[in-house]
DNA sequence: GGTAGACCTGGACGC
DNA sequence: GCGTCCAGGTCTACC
């Protein structure tokens, strides 16, 4: 079987790691809880590939900080898609973050140093995490779920795909379209298949404007673009606001800003005790992680993800179908 | 600059 | 089974 090794950072848990943002329950993304294994899908140059993560265990059959990811992929790859393989993983589980950030965050919020928490898994690529931040937006979660399992489901491959690919292999979801093809779609079409309502247009015309460079990743993800300016630029394109932009700029790996939005309302008022109308409770929540500066979000966020545990036990333990598709705020 | 209302979907609820 | 209400963030018009 065709497959690739990927070294990680000495600190880096795959279970951990890799269920640690709610993209991991989105299409085409899969954590089995049974064998502990991530499996995605991805399009690349030379077509469609599934792919399935593991990490190497050791003795006792438990993962060790650091220890090897194997990668399983369902065809053979050429150098060139080998290496984009490599770099859509590497991306999408923040293998490029040093443990050393992982480590002054700790410092200066240790109370996530004894679980090692730190990494907050993305997609592979930024028009991913786009269109999956605007298919977030006043939604409940399963709708969330059900816009991009649909979106894969219809768009993910083409039938040029399909025989570049061979044989889908059965259990694996189909790659998340590209930009390029959403850009092609009429937004009816779009709607009417993917239930994604008035957010038809608005996807659309973020695929072309990626399709047409205008959405510059390297320039939004470079430490020397102040955060206003990538803020800004990210509050100009269709579908993004104040909290979805807050949100992109987490993805982008720019830690010190939190999406405020209802789910903010709520932990403040139910973990920290916070009074007042929602707006009031959104800048107390802001002005509450303030301290944790450069490092805000991942306070913020480890601590709503600490409640979700306690309520549903551990994330590598959330199924999918069962709690990863009910799982909604207003459950909690 | 601040605010009200429309935009869609799917779940909850009442009948 | 049907109709109504509600939650959710963005966008536009209006003050």
């Amino acid at each position: 079987m065709p497959t690739l090794t990927i070294t990680p950072p000495s600190d880096y848990l795959l279970a951990r790691d890799a269920c640690s943002y709610g993209y991991f329950l989105l299409a085409p993304n899969h954590w089995r809880v049974e064998t502990g294994r991530f499996e995605t899908a991805m399009l690349l140059p030379g077509g469609a590939v599934a792919v399935r993560v593991m990490q190497v265990l050791k003795g006792g059959g438990r993962a060790k900080p650091g220890a090897a990811l194997r990668v399983w992929t369902s065809r053979a790859m050429d150098a060139q898609d080998r290496a984009r393989c490599r770099a859509r993983l590497v991306r999408s589980l923040r293998l490029d973050e040093p443990s050393s950030v992982i480590a002054a965050f700790h410092v200066l919020d240790p109370r996530w140093k004894p679980t090692g928490r730190g990494r907050l898994m993305r997609s592979g690529t930024l028009f991913e995490d786009m269109v999956r931040t605007v298919t977030s937006c006043n939604v409940a979660w399963p709708n969330t779920v059900n816009m991009n399992r649909q979106l894969c489901r219809h768009y993910g491959l083409s039938a040029c795909d399909v025989r570049q690919a061979g044989a889908w292999p059965e259990g694996f979801d189909h790659p998340f379209p590209a930009a390029s093809r959403v850009a092609r779609l009429r937004p009816g079409n779009l709607r009417g298949r993917c239930r994604v309502g008035y957010r038809d247009v608005r996807l659309v015309e973020l695929a072309r404007l990626v399709v047409r460079g205008a959405v510059n990743e390297a320039w939004l993800a470079d430490p020397a673009t102040s955060e206003d300016d990538v803020r800004l630029a990210l509050l100009e394109l269709p579908g993004i606001g104040p909290y979805a932009a807050a949100n992109i700029m987490q993805l982008l790996g720019r830690y010190g800003q939190i999406p405020l939005d209802s789910e903010s309302v709520r932990h403040g008022r139910t973990v920290l005790g916070m009074t007042g109308s929602s707006a009031q409770i959104m800048k107390r929540v802001d002005k509450h992680f303030a301290p944790f500066g450069a490092h805000k979000f991942r306070s913020y966020w480890f601590e709503l993800w600490q409640f979700y545990e306690a309520k549903r036990g551990p994330s590598w333990t959330w199924d999918r179908q069962r709690t990863g598709a009910s799982f909604t705020a207003a459950k909690l």
